[in-house]
DNA sequence: GTCTATATGTAGATAGAC
DNA sequence: GTCTATCTACATATAGAC
């Protein structure tokens, strides 16, 4: 592949992961995306034979922020319970996003749960990947049950997006978000 | 209205009512409905002017179910805190939707947020609900931050479906109905 | 009130010139 | 590799016969 061929190629992924975002997959027509990046429609079928393969590309992208935003995480600090306040620091981060438009990992689930089967579960990686991250910091300290406390954490999380989002409540996302704190606190007691 | 138009008009909005949870609004057509219903497209339009209007009256016969369901609950019981319990019941009782469609109102509200900002409102009407009604359950019990409470609750149900639906893990969703149980009976306890 | 035929727009996708 | 023109399918919506 050229230079020139991923740039485009990677503004069309790009491009279409904040419109995915934005407007969810299904409402996102090629002309937006084209729209958004100044390359003709018929242009993407060069690197895409169909949306789903662009959907599958976004998600792909995703992911691999992810986990470089989990390796981030494993240089800043060598505290697991850290490491896990820095997870919810997430909602602080992104508050204008969440309230507006939810999280991205869980609506895209949400909306994939509708019409895909493959995608939804191509999607759930990273809610595996931050699973498996959380419960492997619950694991260094010595915490039993860190599989069912990684999956708590992770639909605290979720469900304080969604009422967030659709009460549009800032001051729940804080407040929530300081509770998150606590509760990861007292779960990583050890005494 | 008539007798046979009023029994139209409801088959309309039972049938898009399932349609949009099972595949989301902007993922129906008006010819899923026809398929179901065995009505025509055309005749939609006696009814309602627009795609959106069907969707509102949708949200309408939610809403009316909700209070009737919230209206039970209190004749079923009393006690404050059996009528908080029998709200976590609701993940036990629609296990299987859960599990693939996710929360009808939540799923609603987060795909609203990316197109509709005056449906979504609406359709949040109903989080409004269930919200004052488990404050009125914790203000009964003459407990503190009773609001705060009572959104704790919500976001905790709503995390609990999406993480479920995005894994399709059952027993997550039995783990997480008794801890919640667990929660509300240790939140409720008054001495 | 009901239904058919159709208008109108736009979606995803293709063909082929450059 | 890039872009224009176009295809086909299907969406919402309308007009008007019955």
């Amino acid at each position: 592949m050229g230079k020139k061929g991923d740039t485009n190629r990677q503004k069309i992924v790009e491009a279409a992961d904040r419109l995915f975002y934005r407007r969810g997959y299904n409402q996102t027509s090629f002309q937006d995306i084209s729209d958004e990046t100044g390359i003709p429609r018929g242009n993407f079928y060069y690197y895409f034979k169909t949306k789903d393969e662009i959907l599958d590309a976004v998600i792909e992208s995703r992911l691999n922020e992810l986990v470089s935003w989990l390796e981030h995480c494993d240089t800043v600090t060598d505290d697991p319970r850290e490491k896990l306040l820095l997870f919810t620091d997430i909602l602080n981060n992104n508050e204008q996003d969440i309230l507006q438009q939810g999280c991205p990992i869980g609506t895209l689930s949400s909306e994939l749960a509708k019409d895909s089967t493959f995608l939804q579960e191509k999607s759930g990686q990273a809610f595996i990947l931050f699973r498996d991250w959380a419960k492997a910091q619950f694991d260094a300290l010595g915490i039993a049950d860190s599989v069912s406390l990684a999956m708590d954490l992770l639909a605290r999380m979720q469900g304080v997006t969604v009422l967030a989002c659709a009460f549009k409540d800032q001051s729940f996302i804080r407040r929530s978000h300081q509770e998150l704190r606590d509760w990861i606190v007292s779960k990583t007691m050890t005494g």
